[in-house]
DNA sequence: TCTGGGGTCCTAGGACCC
DNA sequence: TCTGGGGTCCTAGGACCC
């Protein structure tokens, strides 16, 4: 999808069509998140520094996020994905690869690159009904060489790259070009005298090994002369699940610190029993006043998605660490995840113990208790959790008395008992402006109100197309759901297709 | 007004085991 | 008795991606 998250924001209000629109990190510290091709005019990019964009486009309109909204969307393009084939790997909320052989999308169309061109452009036009917004398309026989054509191919573009021209097409291209060649291996390769895919491929395999390790080098070796056999590969499980918060003023005092933790930790749990999961290495992150950051962890005997047991394993991490000169970042994540927790196992081995007591006293196997796989009392609540101390302790936020619902955040949606629907146009002195339109209305024009007006409150997104967002707010992002069956991943690959942000 | 948040993969050293 | 070799697990850091 092209510029996915701005182009659903000016597809969502109608005033901000045509005009330069960032999102992103609307606080001291934000970066931007996504530019419009129109702030991009003005040298506005991703990652950049949120107060730098605001220098050079001054008169952009900063947006907050609204991840809800931007899922939503995402789900109905992966959809249109899934009519082409059913191997379909998501890279983000705005990106995945289609294996077009895995699927029947060619059939019906004259085959080869042009019934491939034919299937690209009529998802790019079912895209565009669907959403409304625009995506590109990359079709060439592996994910690298797609992806490549995808990034070429934007905005609003399809490009396709046929067989046998792939190494004419990539030799003259930067090496940043290729994925997995970021800043600093470019410098290294830079170094060595290599600026181009080409100069790569006629480099060898020995010296890229030496010169970038073992794995990166025969990777980076491939993909210069065009090879990548990698499958497209649908549905993978998480690996960690982690959340981290950058504060606007460094934290010094201890006290608050260890507060800050122990809610990140109670946040990370949330997401990853919301998730299904529970995980067994509890890492904690740390970034200092000079941007030095470090990571502690620890393995705990078994998995556990207990609140108070990873709550208590982060500030043992914590305790290590010294932030007594401030910190800007801290961080909770749960790595070595699992499908059961250490009290599941707990509770087999006492209900397997009591049916080899009831064995040997001769008592019916099974009689009391449930087995391994059986639902037992507690199905869909896992003993112990949310008992531990403190889960439910709700702790204050420190100097922070307004509820979610009541931050005029840039972008969020509103609705006024007589104006009707809005958004949130910006706040401050004790005043909140919006601008009463919806995706379907004229543009519309901006009224000022107290920020404790009891006549406003926020509401939710409009999905475009029709209707309301559903369940997905931003306060409340749609829980992950598990994949209950997996696709037997893999085998050929090409030809692939991809569509970009 | 300098640098987000959520991830993945790789490397390297030490502990530990056989 | 001065000293092997392979494998796995854990920890920490770093590059990279969207």
């Amino acid at each position: 999808m092209d510029a996915f998250f701005a182009a659903v924001e000016q597809a969502s209000k109608p005033s901000l069509r045509g005009k330069p629109v960032v999102v992103g990190g609307l606080g001291p510290r934000g970066v931007v998140s996504t530019a419009s091709y129109e702030a991009r005019r003005f040298g506005v990019h991703s990652a950049m520094p949120t107060a730098q964009a605001r220098r050079l486009a001054p008169n952009a309109a900063y947006l907050g996020a609204r991840f809800g909204l931007y899922r939503a969307v995402s789900d109905v393009v992966m959809e249109l994905l899934h009519g082409l084939s059913p191997l379909v790997e998501p890279l983000s909320l705005d990106e995945a690869f289609v294996d077009l052989e895995a699927g029947q999308a060619l059939e019906g169309t004259q085959g080869g690159a042009e019934g491939a061109r034919e299937v690209g452009e009529r998802l790019r036009r079912d895209i565009a009904t669907a959403t409304g917004l625009t995506g590109s398309v990359g079709l060439a026989g592996s994910k690298m060489l797609a992806k490549i054509a995808s990034e070429q191919a934007k905005p609003d573009g399809l490009v396709l790259i046929p067989v046998g021209t792939e190494r004419g097409m990539l030799a003259p291209l930067s090496v940043r070009t290729l994925p997995g060649v970021g800043p600093a291996t470019a410098e290294v390769l830079r170094r060595a005298g290599i600026g181009t895919v080409g100069e790569i491929a006629e480099a060898g395999e020995d010296e890229l090994l030496r010169l970038l390790g073992r794995a990166h080098g025969i990777s980076v070796h491939a993909m210069a002369h065009g090879v990548d056999d990698r499958p497209v590969v649908a549905e993978r499980d998480a690996k960690s699940v982690s959340v981290e918060d950058t504060y606007d003023v460094d934290l010094t005092d201890r006290t608050r610190v260890r507060l800050e933790v122990e809610r990140l930790a109670g946040r990370c749990v949330t997401r990853l029993r919301a998730a299904g999961r529970s995980g067994r290495t509890v890492v904690i992150k740390v970034r200092s006043y000079d941007f030095s950051t470090l990571t502690r962890s620890e393995t705990l005997r078994g998995p556990t998605d207990d609140a108070g047991v990873v709550r208590e394993a982060a500030l043992r991490l914590l305790d290590g660490v010294d932030t007594t000169a401030g910190v800007r970042l801290l961080g909770v994540g749960v790595s070595g995840l699992a499908d059961f927790t250490q009290e599941d196992l707990f509770a087999q081995a006492q209900a397997a113990q009591g049916r080899a007591a009831a064995h040997e006293t001769g008592t019916e196997p099974g009689a009391d208790g449930p087995g391994p796989g059986q639902p037992g009392p507690d199905a869909g609540e896992r003993p112990g959790a949310g008992q531990a101390a403190g889960e439910a302790a709700a702790v204050e936020e420190p100097g922070a008395a307004v509820p979610a619902d009541r931050r005029w955040i840039p972008g969020r949606d509103v609705r006024h008992a007589v104006h009707g629907r809005g958004w949130v146009q910006g706040s401050g002195v004790g005043k909140v402006t919006v601008r009463f339109e919806e995706p379907d209305s004229a543009p519309g024009r901006v009224r000022t109100f107290s920020v404790d007006d009891p006549q406003l409150e926020s509401a939710e997104p409009v999905m475009l197309g029709a209707g309301v967002a559903g369940p997905a707010t931003d306060q409340s992002p749609a829980p992950a759901i598990r994949p209950k069956s997996r696709s037997a991943g893999g085998g050929a690959s090409p030809p692939t297709g991809t569509s970009s942000p």
